[in-house]
DNA sequence: GAAATCACTATAGAAAAGATAGCGAATGAC
DNA sequence: GTCATTCGCTATCTTTTCTATAGTGATTTC
């Protein structure tokens, strides 16, 4: 549940998502990718995020860690999921 | 992403968790299982999901969608992943 | 050495969540 | 029938979180 709870802060995976898609980003391409997020918010999360040992410092700015990337996988099963739930979802509307 | 955001709202991966796992529960089932839920939350939530269509009302309260079912799934992966997370945190600190 | 870019920090207002109490409807015992 | 219990919520108020916007000092660029 812990990591539920962790994942489940504004914008948590989405970092961590724009991360493992774009590889390093600096801090301000980070703001950039995920558009709406204000530069207080993204620390915030940044720091959870390396706390967790999923997103550390790299040479450029941040990257995510071997087990940031084995989260990502798991995000990206999801993201499988997520266009067959749009499409039942539209079929209903 | 929508996904990620109905998702990352507070308790909404809870929820779906146990539902799936204790099956139909009722309003206040479901509130004693996410102890620090409030029931404006709860209710909040709800109303979310049964609009996303992962949960929907049933004989004995709420229950998970067969698509609720299938994220349910990933929410399973993901708790294996969690644990190994556990244990890496654990070895670092 | 002035300008641009970096990673943030500060502050103020809006939105979301938490705590607590209570409502009307249905059920069941007496 | 009425009293108590349980049901699914709703209302109110406080606290926490997020947003918007501006700005800081440090480093790089020209």
């Amino acid at each position: 549940m812990a990591l539920f709870d962790l994942l489940g802060r504004h914008w948590a995976m989405g970092i961590l998502w724009n991360l493992c898609e774009a590889g390093p980003l600096t801090f301000r391409a980070l703001e950039a990718k995920c558009e709406t997020i204000t530069p207080a918010s993204l620390n915030k999360r940044l720091k959870e995020l390396r706390a967790a040992e999923l997103v550390h410092r790299v040479e450029g700015g941040y990257g995510a860690t071997v087990l940031g990337d084995r989260l990502y996988d798991h995000l990206l099963s999801m993201a499988d999921f997520s266009l067959e739930w749009a499409d039942h979802l539209s079929q209903c509307d």
